[in-house]
RNA sequence: GCCGGGGUGGUGAAAUCGGUAAACACAGGGGACUUAAAAUCCCCCGCCCGCAGGGCUUCUGGGUUCGAGUCCCAGCCCCGGCACCA
């Protein structure tokens, strides 16, 4: 006997218990294979056109890389399959599917370290992901899954393109871009972080080339305002309105003057969000790369100008855009008016000064900004004060940038109004003068969608020297992408489709002349960007989405993924599922209605990835205790939405307390529950039935453990009513395991079909006796149990005869007793 | 600099509305059962003084309150994102 009193496991009946032991490899085989063979968790068309009560189930599909899933994938995965699981025992149709974003730079770069072809690479990559993820038990329909390299998904990704050339959203022109010269290839603006590129670190240059552009920014506007009713993580919502960057002020014209002092009709123009600081612009500066450089450059300082403009366009964008370098910058003998003051201000050429962001010109305000003061210091530019702190008068020196609250004077007219005030006062006096209006600006840049790489849909447009960019017809679509041995990026910046002749010669559709193919392919944000459109819809391969399935489907009920996508992807999704409403091809134009990212795993200290070095593999660890067991221990680490440490001592008490539940379960008998045991039960599922759906997945499964071991208290044996409603409720982290131990409760039909999540009674829920903390002066000096609802007299009665309640009271006079029904009383004394 | 999220035992973490801080686990210690180990079970486990009991404790300092991890003010530190954006 054990210490609990049941017999021990001795040799001799080993082989029978062991026979029953939970031998989590054999039941995970078992059930996997079972899902498959009754097709439990995929979908034939029918079903998905007549789902009843359709839940959409999304998660970011994974980039197949050859290093394989680590463990931080596998948690995104599992939190996202644990929600979809317990929807569809909450009687929803679940649609759960996964697929692959296979296409991209990063693939790309793989394939030529090791000398391999990206058409050969990614599809034993696909294979051993897929591998890996029916190993770990995720409810995915492998029947509707997407490869974005498979030409019958980039087809549509083509047609995509197609729908916003033909509208006009898609537009070709030179623009300075950034070049990473590791890459040899353009990244997005979104792409470069902190100025180097974001997957080699290679600081990024500058290069003017032709591209294809998104016109996103038509709908900066709508994207920023659809953010207030999304149901999805606040910190995403902020992270977007940020890059979208919406910002009120005004633009204002600058007359440039001649020699003499008279203006010569042409005016700068120049955006600001202080209008309200026009008087103290002391000078203007325009950007390198500013159209008006060459008219308002003295003759004698053009030398200087252009040694100045050429070393610019040369530094790359880390070096350009480093905010804490010393400011540089040549005069250009110009000279144009502030239209506020009258006078004649001097035009400078300076690098902080961005072309890309709202003229390319501003006024210098070197009194309250603190880049145009350190500009004014560094080149001796008058420093004027119009904002007057409430310390300050007109006439109190600068030694910094004042941006604080104030009344404005050296204003002329404005002199003592405060200053956020008379920001609209400035604006309607400058519209009223003529030399300004209000206007609003953007962060937010068009979407530059060419890739000078070989690994990517081609772009499907026909350039033809009669016509111009042609769209390639819909029926000839896709443009296959030709395996192409030398497939390897050179300095030239042209796609190496460019060098293979047979492919990119062709004929215009319009006129029929010799014409060439675009050679550029797309960006693999364009690929993601309607992934979760084309999942209902892959038994067509006639369209890219089917109207009637799209409509019962879409939108996604709730998108799980990381938050490094909370700006790209994202965006990019709503915007493309915007321009597909406004085309007429989707009644909705918001693609997520619920989105929830995800925290990370770390180790070591950091997030795992492969630069770190600290990535873990799942697949022994999955060996070793089985997949629901790691399952579990992901999600019982810390809070879904906040990540957690892993520690590999950890799995040890989800694997004890799955074994713990088998044990139970198979030796659970016949008989009426326990009361004491049944109200814990009830009360676990009030609290796990709360926590699943808001991803409290940690504290779902401490419950779970605390109702076990109230159930196994003192090493009784369960009765299976006791320990049924546990079985379903575990299922969503540890499937397999309930599965098996359902069928062994004598159930036909398996818990993902037949079981349905449990329903708590209240009645059985509620506790008969509280425990009530009695404080003296907020101290806690004792703790009484008493029967619930006890009148306030008789609590507090209680409370005040307790021994030690009664010491510290002695000879003290009472003020006031606080008593809350069902947690503590309060004697407050003297 | 700006925008998010944080800071609680040796560790991962809990804590509805402001109401017994540390649930659930890991690690550690002790014990039972074992020839032994594994497994299992029982007990202890924030710090200090201890017989009872008491004092202290949720980054720091103030405040509000009968009562603050939770609310308010000021500051420090960590993580993530953005950043010469006018």
């Amino acid at each position: 006997m054990d210490a609990r009193g049941r017999p021990r496991r001795t040799t001799p009946v080993m082989a029978q218990e062991e026979k029953d032991g939970y031998v989590p490899s054999e039941v995970e085989a078992k059930w996997q294979r079972l899902w498959e063979e009754r097709g439990t968790n995929t979908f034939t068309r029918e079903e998905l056109e007549n789902a009843e009560d359709p839940f959409y189930n999304l998660m970011m599909f994974p980039y197949p890389s050859a290093e394989g899933l680590h463990v931080g994938n596998i948690y995104a995965f599992t939190g996202a399959d644990v929600h979809g699981r317990y929807q569809r025992l909450r009687g929803r149709t679940v649609f759960e599917p996964i697929g692959f974003d296979a296409f991209g730079i990063h693939s790309e770069n793989f394939a030529l370290k090791i000398g391999t072809h990206p058409m050969d690479l990614i599809p034993s990559n696909v294979r051993n992901f897929t591998r890996q993820l029916r190993r770990i038990g995720g409810m995915f329909d492998w029947k509707h899954s997407v490869d974005t390299t498979d030409p019958s998904y980039y087809k549509w990704t083509q047609w995509i393109f197609l729908q916003l050339f033909d509208a006009g959203l898609a537009e070709r022109k030179e623009a300075p871009v950034n070049w990473c010269p590791s890459c040899m290839t353009v990244l997005a603006n979104e792409q470069v972080i902190g100025g180097a590129c974001e997957r080699c670190g290679t600081p990024v240059e500058q290069r003017r080339i032709a591209q294809w552009f998104f016109k996103i920014t038509q709908y900066a506007q709508r994207l920023l305002d659809n953010l207030e009713g999304l149901d999805w993580s606040d910190s995403t919502r902020k992270a977007q309105a940020n890059w979208i960057g919406r910002s009120t002020g005004a633009q204002l014209h600058f007359p440039v003057l001649d020699g003499d002092g008279a203006e010569t009709g042409t005016t700068i123009e120049v955006y600001t969000t202080r209008p309200d600081t026009v008087f103290g612009a002391t000078y203007m500066v325009l950007s390198p790369e500013h159209p008006l450089v060459e008219e308002v450059t003295d003759d004698g300082l053009r030398a200087p100008v252009y040694a100045y403009i050429d070393a610019a366009a040369k530094k790359d964008l880390v070096a350009r855009q480093k905010a804490d370098k010393t400011k540089t910058g040549v005069p250009t003998g110009g000279y144009c008016r502030n239209p506020a003051t009258g006078e004649s201000i001097p035009i400078w050429i300076a690098d902080y000064v961005l072309m890309e962001y709202g003229t390319g010109a501003i006024m210098a305000v070197p009194g309250h900004d603190a880049r145009d003061f350190e500009f004014a210091r560094e080149f001796d530019l008058p420093i004027v004060r119009v904002v007057a702190g409430p310390d300050d008068d007109a006439g109190t020196p600068l030694d910094e940038a004042y941006v604080g609250p104030g009344r404005l004077v050296n204003s002329g007219p404005f002199d003592g109004t405060d200053v956020h005030e008379s920001v609209e006062a400035v604006t309607t006096w400058a519209a009223e003068n003529g030399w300004g209006e209000p206007k609003v600006n953007f962060r937010l840049h068009d979407w530059c969608i060419s890739r000078q790489r070989y690994w990517g849909p081609p772009i499907p447009v026909v350039h033809c020297g009669e016509c111009g960019p042609v769209g390639v017809p819909e029926d000839e679509l896709p443009v296959i992408l030709p395996r192409v041995e030398d497939f390897k990026p050179d300095e030239s910046g042209i796609s190496p489709l460019a060098r293979v002749e047979e492919w990119y010669r062709t004929t215009c559709p319009q006129c029929g002349a010799d014409a060439r193919r675009e050679t550029d392919v797309s960006d693999t944000f364009l690929d993601s960007g309607w992934y979760f459109i084309r999942y209902p819809s892959t038994d067509f391969d006639d369209r890219p989405f089917d109207a009637a399935l799209t409509q019962r489907w879409l939108p996604v009920d709730t998108y799980i993924g990381g938050n490094e996508h909370a700006v790209l992807h994202l965006l990019y999704s709503r915007f493309l599922t915007m321009v597909l409403k406004d085309l007429g091809h989707l009644d909705f134009e918001e693609p997520y209605d619920v989105f929830r990212a995800h925290g990370l795993i770390i180790a070591d200290g950091s997030k795992m990835s492969k630069s770190k070095g600290n990535v873990i593999v799942p697949d022994p660890i999955i060996e070793e205790f089985g997949a629901d067991t790691f399952r579990t221990y992901l999600m019982f680490l810390g809070p879904y939405e906040e990540g957690g440490d892993y520690r590999p001592q950890g799995i040890q008490g989800p694997f004890g307390f799955l074994h713990r539940l088998w044990d139970t379960v198979v030796s659970a008998g016949d008989g009426s529950p326990d009361p004491d045991v049944e109200r814990k039960v009830h009360q676990t599922i009030r609290q796990v039935t709360e926590q699943i759906p808001a991803l409290g997945y940690n504290t779902a499964i401490a419950a779970m453990m605390e109702c076990l071991n109230v159930v196994r208290a003192g090493g009784r044996d369960a009765v299976r009513a006791e320990i049924e409603p546990l079985v379903i409720m575990v299922s969503p982290f540890a499937p397999h395991l309930a599965e098996e131990l359902w069928q062994r409760l004598g159930h036909g039909g398996g818990v993902f079909d037949g079981a349905r999540w449990p329903d708590f009674d209240e009645k059985k829920a509620a506790e008969e006796v509280v425990q009530i903390a009695v404080q003296v002066n907020g101290k806690l000096r004792a703790t009484i149990t008493i029967e619930k609802d006890t009148a306030e007299q008789e609590v507090v009665s209680a409370a005040r005869s307790e021994e030690n309640v009664a010491r510290h009271l002695e000879g003290k006079e009472e003020r006031r007793v606080v008593h809350v029904p069902g947690r503590l009383v309060n004697f407050v004394v003297e």
